[in-house]
DNA sequence: CAATTGACATACCGTCGGTATGCGAAATAG
DNA sequence: CTATTTCGCATACCGACGGTATGTCAATTG
C-alpha cells in the first residue's frame, strides 16, 4: 500500500523533528539532520510539508493533543479536585523537558504569537476557561469575566513549568504554592 | 573623538535593530536591513557586537532596563499598594509591543531559557520575589516559599500582557483580574 | 501490459550569518 | 608639521541553510 509508506514517512520526519526540536532547538536544527534521522531526504520532507515551519506545526499538534490527553486523564473527582488535578497534570506535562521547549519556547517565536495561541485556544486554554465557567456556575468561584482569569492562570502555569526546568528541587514547593493560589481563588 | 562616534555608531544599531526586531521578530530580520537603517555596513556591526545573537542581547538589555524603571517608578504608596502598583505597571510596560515580542516571545528562543532567565532574575524576577518576602515580613503576605509564587505571579503577568496584545479591549477587566488575584493572596 | 500517477531522490539556487582583509581618518610621537 | 600607529569600519568572500526544480522508479489503473 502507498499510502502507509506515505504516513510511515511522515509519522516518522514528526517523531524525528519532535526529538530534535526539544533538544535542542528549532533555529538549530537543520533539515538535513531531520531527514537523516529519519531516514529519507530533503525531497520527502518537502512532499510532506510545506517546508520548516510547517514540519514544526505538525511537531506542535502532536505535543498539544499529548498534553490535552494527559490533562483530560488527570482530571477526576469531584468539580473541584477535577480542576486542580487537572491544572496539576498540565504542570507536570509542560515539566517535561520533551514538550517544554517545543511548547513555551520555540512555539510562540516560529509560529508568532498570534497562531500560537489559536493552538493554545483549541486546547489548553479552551478546556481551562471551559473548567473555569464551570465552577463559577457550580458557585465554586466567584462570578467574573473568565477569559482574563484564563490567561493568568495559564501563564502562572506555563512559566512555572518553565522554571521549574531550572530548579527541580522546587517541584514540590510549585505544587503546593499552585494549589494555595488556586484554593485563595475558591468561594469560601 | 572617535569614542563618541563609535558608541553613536553602536546606538544606532541597538535602536534600529529594537525597532525592526519589535516589528517583525528576530528570525524575520537580516543584519543587511538593521545595519542599513543604521546606516552602517556588517563590518560595523561585527565590530561591535560577536554577532547576531549578541546584538539582540544588548537590545534585549536595554528592554528590560526600560521596564524595571517604568515598574519601579510607578511603586508607591504603603507596601501593599506599592506592590499592586508595580505589578500593573509591568502589565502596563509588557503589554507595550514594542517590547513585548522582543522581551517575551523571542527572548527566551533566542538566547534559551537559561539565559533569559537570567536576565529576567536580574531585573523583573528579583524585583518581584523582592517585593513578596517583603510583603511576607510585615505580615500583608502568608510566609510560604517566595520562589515559586514569584514564578506564578510573574509568568501570570506575562501572559496576560501577551494576550491582551490579542485582545486589548480586555484591559480594564484582565487589570481588575490581576489585582483581584493579588488580594485573593493577601492576608485577611 | 501500457500509461499514469505520485512518493521520493538529486542537483541546484539565493540568502543569510559570519570571517578575513584592506582602507582611511583620527590620535600620537618626534 | 610630518611620520607612524591605531582602530573604527567597509568590502569581498565563505560555508551552511532553507527552499525549488527536475529526474526516477515503483505502485496503481484502465
Amino acid at each position: 500500500m502507498r499510502a502507509e509508506q506515505k504516513e510511515r514517512t511522515r509519522l516518522a520526519l514528526i517523531a524525528e523533528a519532535r526529538r530534535l526540536f526539544a533538544a535542542r532547538g528549532y533555529a538549530d536544527v537543520g533539515l538535513s539532520e531531520i531527514t537523516a534521522a529519519a531516514g529519507v531526504t530533503k525531497g520527502a520532507l518537502y512532499h510532506q510539508f510545506d517546508g520548516k515551519v510547517a514540519l514544526f506545526r505538525a511537531v506542535l499538534e502532536a505535543v498539544h493533543r499529548e498534553i490535552a490527553d494527559r490533562v483530560v486523564a488527570a482530571a477526576e473527582g469531584d468539580p473541584w479536585a477535577a480542576f486542580v488535578a487537572g491544572c496539576q497534570a498540565f504542570l507536570t506535562a509542560t515539566t517535561d523537558p520533551a514538550l517544554q521547549r517545543i511548547l513555551l519556547v520555540d512555539g510562540p517565536a516560529v509560529l508568532g504569537w498570534a497562531e500560537w495561541r489559536a493552538f493554545d485556544e483549541a486546547t489548553s486554554a479552551f478546556h481551562l476557561e471551559e473548567a473555569l465557567t464551570g465552577l463559577m456556575r457550580l458557585g465554586l468561584l466567584p462570578e467574573r469575566p473568565a477569559a482574563p482569569l484564563t490567561r493568568l492562570l495559564s501563564g502562572a502555569m506555563n512559566e512555572a513549568a518553565l522554571w521549574l526546568a531550572t530548579e527541580p528541587s522546587a517541584l514540590d514547593d510549585t505544587r503546593r504554592a499552585l494549589t494555595e493560589l488556586l484554593e485563595s481563588l475558591r468561594c469560601r
